[in-house]
DNA sequence: TAGATTGTTAATCGATTAACAATC
DNA sequence: TAGATTGTTAATCGATTAACAATC
């Protein structure tokens, strides 16, 4: 059972990769429901996709399973984890404390990936200086300063679109390890090694609109 | 240059509508610089993608473009605009009033994709009967009533899981066109003709650490 | 007309699925 | 041992890229 994780010199397909948090989440659920076994099969139909695209997956990573038996659920939980980073006890801030900074220090999705947050910043007069739950604002101008002291690995911008491309190039020059971007502009740093994750809620609403629209048709 | 839409009776595949919102972000942002045409040679280049992919993709839908020319800008925006169902003037609420509803009510990204807010929707006595700018906070009790006097077609998930289930449940009943779902349950309503679209959030997040941990072992 | 660039067919590549031998 | 189910190879399918004739 002390199987390693693969050294993966060759390159994942970014097809699995998206796939992995989806693993991540049923089989915390199979966990929380107290599941000790599952098989490819099993997961196949709760998951809606082909029991053997679930061994290939997974194959990626290393031989997680055993023939005749499956999968033991809380085995396979930790090794996906360990795959997906959330043993790294990563630490984050939040750059931007609108709306949508505060739902996501409200939300427990951080925590439960191994995210921990460690402030927020603003540039508001009105919020710099409060704190939120256990949580600072601090002036934007105090990044450099805050990042460099307290081992700072993500920062997650949420701040107004008019702002994005200088504070994320900030962040990227202080050597910071991930950028996940909720502004709506496209950054670039694979030059100084900083890892931008752009989400653009908007295009999920026109997928949902294509669709209404396709479906209409019929 | 009366091209019509081609009628798709064939299914377009999910890897072309999902790279559809990023041509209608980079067209706009091409209109909105004036400039007049593109060829997909240029574009391919502004969006880091083959020019093939670009023709064929865009050749699912028709022939919006000229030999020798290129494409002009704007006439295909309103093309894509048209597939993405941009000019259907969707009408939606918001269910959950929280941090989340909050940020999108105050983000521009509706206007933007031809969908008008309608009204807020909350079970705390605390938000019921404000209003944010234009928009009314009604008690969840009368969803049913509202969206059945208000031509609605989508509803915008951001609430509690815990009513994420019950709720949707009653929309649906309600035959409403779509629910954008920020709630992490998977929810599934094919059977009464309601599009879900699924927002995982926290997958992104997970993306990221994956990318950070591969980054970081080379 | 000559040059440019599309629309579209054909070739390639990669991802998914099926099959089955290995093995618990 | 017999049954089950993995890990993995081979077959299929679909998506991407290349090529080029059509045409503006």
């Amino acid at each position: 059972m002390e199987e390693k994780i693969k050294n993966t010199n060759y390159r994942i397909s970014s097809a699995v990769i998206k796939r992995l948090p989806r693993y991540f989440r049923y089989l915390r659920e199979l966990l929380e429901a107290g599941t000790m076994r599952i098989s490819s099969g099993e997961l196949s139909k709760m998951m809606n996709v082909t029991a053997s695209q679930i061994r290939q997956d997974l194959n990626c990573f290393g031989g997680f399973g055993q023939q005749g038996y499956g999968y033991n659920v809380k085995y396979l939980y930790t090794k996906i984890s360990e795959i997906l980073g959330v043993d790294k006890e990563y630490r984050a801030v939040i750059v931007g404390a609108g709306h949508l900074g505060m739902a996501l220090v409200g939300s427990p999705m951080f925590a439960k990936r191994g995210v921990t947050l460690a402030a927020l910043f603003d540039n508001s007069p009105d919020l710099v200086g409060k704190d939120y739950g256990a949580l600072h604002i601090y002036d934007a101008a105090e990044l450099e300063n805050y990042i460099k002291n307290n081992n700072i690995d993500i920062a997650v911008l949420t701040l107004p679109r008019a702002y994005a491309k200088e504070t994320a190039q900030r962040l990227a020059n202080l050597g910071i390890k991930g950028i996940w971007n909720f502004t709506n502009v496209e950054l670039q740093f694979e030059d100084l090694g900083t890892v931008v994750q752009n989400v653009h809620i908007g295009d999920s609403l026109m997928q949902l609109t294509y669709r209404i629209g396709s479906a209409e048709e019929k």
